[in-house]
DNA sequence: CTTTTGAATTAGACACATCTAATTCTGTTC
DNA sequence: GAACAGAATTAGATGTGTCTAATTCAAAAG
C-alpha cells in the first residue's frame, strides 16, 4: 500500500506534467508539497522501487502508468468529495478543495461508488475541473485559455478557476464569477490587470486572480449549465489566443489543477 | 496537534474505562490497539508528556480531562459517520463501521457541524450507540444489560449491538435483529447461547453473537422507535439482572464501544 | 573549452511509531 | 517471607519521512 504522504506526491507529479509535460523537475513537485528538494529526491527514489515514476538523474521524473492510474484516482476522489461536500452538505465552492484534500485518501472503494452514484457520476466538480471517469483514464477537460490570453471585446465562459490559492476563490465568490459566469473582456493589460464586465458590473481583476480563471468563448449558442462545459465536443477547437502571452502557454487541457 | 493514532489510543483508552473503570491495563490497550506492550507503553509516556492521560508506573493509566474530550470527539466524529453513511449513502448497518473508523480523524469541525445538520442532531448511530453531543460531555445510554443477563420468558428490545465484530454484525443482520427489534427470551444457556424469539422464528445465537447484544425491557408501553432508546429517560431504573453473569457486570451504561 | 551557476543529489541527523529480547516489578502462592 | 508467574518497562533496533549542510552535476555563458 502507497502512504497519503507518496499518493500527495503522485498528486503533484501529476498535476505538474499535466500543465507543463514530462519530465518534471525534483524543485517543482518540491514546491508543490512544500517539501525541500533533498527530501523530495528521497521520495521519489522510493516511488520508483515502487513502480510508480521512472527518472533520469539530475534530469527529472515521470509518471510510469500505474503511478497515473494511482494519481488520477486520488484526484477522482478529491473532485468527487468536492462536488459532493457543495451538493449536499451546503459547502460553498471555495471551501471544498481544503477538505477534500483531507479525506480524499481515506475513502474506500465502496464510498468512492456510492458517492459518485448520488451525484449521477458528475463530470465536473464545484471549480470546472473535470472529474476522471471510474475507469481512471485521464481526463480531458474541453479545450480552454487562460483569460490573460483573450482579447478586449470576447464574450467568454468561466471554464474552471483553480483551486490552488484560496484568496482569490474568495475574490471571485465575492465578484460573482464562478464557473459558467458569462463575463466580456473590456480590457487585458499585457502582463497586468483584467477588466471584464459581469452582468451590468464591471470588475478589475488583479493579475493573480485573472490568472486562475480559464475560459471558453460563450458564441456557439452553448449557454448551457456550467456542469456541462466540459462534456463532449471533441470537436470545438483551439480558442483564439495570440502569442501575446505565449510563455504561459497552456498545453495541458486536461485539467490537472487538482 | 494529535495524530491520529494518538487518537485512537485515546479512545481505546475510552472505551476500557467506560467498560472496566479505570485505571486501565497496558496490555489491555495493546489488545484494542492490536500492538505490542512495549509499544503501548511508550505511547503512553508520549500522551503522558502531552496532558492526555496520567498513570503510576506498573500499575495502569487514566484519562485526563483533556484526552477524555478528545477520545469522546473522536467517538462522535466516528459515530455522525456511521449514522450519515447509513442515512445518506445506502450504507447498510454492518457496513457503516470501517468507513467511520477511516474518516474519523480526518474530517474538520465545520464538516462535523454540517453532518450533525442535516442528520438533525442524531441522539445514536446505527448500532444504537448513543452519539456525544457537540458540547463533549461524556454520552450516557439509557441503562441497559447484556442479553445473556436476561432469563427466560423476558420480553426485550434491542438497545445497541457491539460494532466490534464483522461476523456477528452480518449474522445478526442475517437474522433480523437490530437495535430496535423487539424479541423474546426462550432459553439462556449458562456461558453459552441464547435461544430467542423474533417475530414468528425462533433463532439459537452463538455465544459470542449473545455476548454483542444489549437490550432494555420491552414493557413500558414504549414501542417507540429505535433512535429514542437512549432518549433521556434518566428515571427508568436498573433492569433485573440476577447475579449470575455477575463477571460479564456492566458498569458503563455509558456506551463506549466505538 | 573552461567557467560559472543553479539544480539535484549525497551525507548525516532526527522524530515518530513500531518491533523483539531482556529486565524489573507486583501480586499471589506456598 | 521467599519464590514464582505474569505484567510492564527498559534496551536496542528498524522503517519512514523529514531536515540542513556539503557535494556533484549539467546546461548556459563566456
Amino acid at each position: 500500500m502507497l502512504s497519503d504522504v507518496m499518493e500527495d506526491y503522485l498528486k503533484a507529479i501529476y498535476v505538474i506534467e499535466s500543465e507543463s509535460g514530462p519530465p518534471v523537475a525534483t524543485s517543482e513537485i518540491a514546491e508543490r508539497v512544500d517539501k525541500t528538494a533533498p527530501t523530495v529526491t528521497s521520495m521519489l527514489e522510493t516511488l520508483e522501487d515502487r513502480g510508480m515514476v521512472t527518472r533520469e538523474k539530475y534530469k527529472g521524473t515521470e509518471l510510469t502508468a500505474e503511478g497515473r492510474t494511482v494519481a488520477i484516482e486520488v484526484i477522482r476522489h478529491h473532485r468527487l468529495l468536492e462536488t459532493y461536500l457543495a451538493e449536499h452538505l451546503d459547502y460553498s465552492w471555495d471551501e471544498v478543495h481544503e477538505e477534500a484534500d483531507a479525506l480524499e485518501h481515506h475513502i474506500s472503494e465502496e464510498f468512492e461508488r456510492r458517492v459518485a452514484e448520488v451525484l449521477d457520476e458528475p463530470q465536473a466538480d464545484p471549480h470546472g475541473d473535470p472529474i476522471p471517469s471510474a475507469e481512471l483514464e485521464p481526463p480531458t477537460g474541453g479545450p480552454t485559455v487562460p483569460l490573460s490570453a483573450c482579447e478586449s471585446g470576447d464574450r467568454i465562459v468561466v471554464a474552471r478557476v483553480s483551486d490552488r490559492r484560496d484568496e482569490d476563490l474568495a475574490y471571485l465568490a465575492d465578484a460573482g464569477i464562478t464557473p459558467g459566469t458569462t463575463i466580456s473582456v473590456r480590457d487585458v493589460a499585457p502582463f497586468g490587470m483584467v477588466t471584464v464586465g459581469v452582468g451590468d458590473d464591471e470588475q478589475s481583476l488583479p493579475e493573480s486572480v485573472a490568472a486562475s480563471i480559464h475560459v471558453t468563448p460563450a458564441d456557439h449558442a452553448d449557454e448551457a449549465n456550467a456542469d456541462e462545459v466540459h462534456a463532449g465536443e471533441a470537436d470545438s477547437d483551439e480558442v483564439h489566443a495570440d502569442e501575446a502571452n505565449a510563455d504561459e502557454a497552456d498545453p495541458d487541457a486536461t485539467g490537472a489543477g487538482a
